[in-house]
DNA sequence: AAGGTCATACCGACCGGTAGGTATGTTGGC
DNA sequence: GCCAACATACCTACCGGTCGGTATGACCTT
């Protein structure tokens, strides 16, 4: 490769531009221009704009398992490594561009016309539900093993709350409904670990 | 008007269209052929597709209160009010076409690009949210007056669940996400109106 | 009541722009 | 000299929107 950051120039491009306009107000044009870059390098590196989507939506789960992994991977209590979590979400919502999910976009809007990144980001969604639900299933064993509620169930909870929050912070431009959300987990895990009936 | 139903007719074919494609994935040759009619007629009673939108936006949420509201109205207790509310929105999940939020779907897919339906669907999800704070703020009053929890955000916590629930039941095709997501808010409301300290 | 007039409802061909994608280079390193 | 890495020009399809036209019924006139 001559100048091996290429590929990586219009991967953040696209990611970036996708992330704020949606997929299909994204052209490849916009996309290549933003890289400085033309249509003849990105068809070089992207088979089309689909295989494009289908890379932003793996490198947007991939940077945000990244983000999160090393936070979380340093702290010995499950339940602990929750709250981290949930802090650590709530303070993004001061960033706009943490406000928005690749994912959850791409979902809304092409999951009737691209059923195969639908595919893509439902898997990248239910890995993540997955990912926190093994730490509430811990916290769990350890805190309230005679509950009731299924620590699935409550992480697939906070990613509704997250993906509707953040659907309400475009809609009034600020992130307020995504800190209220997470406040409001909080209060209810607080329940749910309280009490052992659930 | 010759035919008084074809604008109804358009508007009916947009709905459906948008709900499922979403906005741009819609185009108004789309919409014509669904409704039989051509693009001449199209431009006869729409001054163009932003137009369009609008007007599905509104319609939505017409349809939506239409829907909700004679069912509510004849219930005296507030609380008793919200759970119907609840119960109805989780019968409904098992119909495809009411996993489907034309405002949720609108503004994640328009709000950089098309501001003012952006703002149009903002105003409609914020009406719905203030809807229910007020049955919530009432039943506060009755069954938890000291209770230090604000009604519009636990509202907006409700909606939030709810468009969130929807994406993923986008992804995964099923609306298991939704029922869980409401039964999980009856638990949290449980709590709220069981110990007064929130 | 017959005939003329006119606005409204609707049609369908067409236009300009843009999108995704291709074909044909050109350049530079191993 | 060959192949990867880019650039340029172009093709085709489609989309939003326009425009000239037609048909139909209401209303007016005599």
């Amino acid at each position: 490769m001559r100048n091996p950051q290429t590929k990586e120039r219009l991967l953040d491009a696209a990611h970036e531009l996708m992330l704020s306009k949606g997929y299909a107000a994204t052209s490849v044009e916009d996309v290549c221009k933003a890289a400085s870059l033309t249509k003849g390098s990105f068809f070089h590196y992207f088979s089309g704009k689909e295989e494009l989507g289908r890379q932003v939506a793996d490198e947007f789960y991939r940077r945000a398992q990244d983000g999160f992994g090393p936070i979380l991977t340093g702290i010995r209590d499950p339940l602990e490594r929750v709250h981290t979590y949930l802090n650590v979400r709530e303070s993004l919502a001061d960033d706009q561009a943490h406000l928005r999910c690749m994912l959850g976009t791409f979902v809304q809007e092409l999951f009737t016309t691209h059923p195969h990144l639908r595919e893509v980001c439902a898997s990248h969604l239910e890995h993540h539900i997955e990912w926190i639900a093994r730490d509430l299933a811990e916290a769990k064993a350890l805190y309230a093993p005679g509950a009731d509620w299924d620590p699935r169930g409550v992480s697939e909870l906070l990613q509704s709350i997250l993906q509707g929050a953040m659907i309400l912070s475009k809609a009034t431009q600020d992130g307020g409904a995504v800190r209220r959300g997470v406040q409001h987990f909080r209060t209810y895990l607080q329940a749910l670990f309280k009490n052992e009936g659930g």
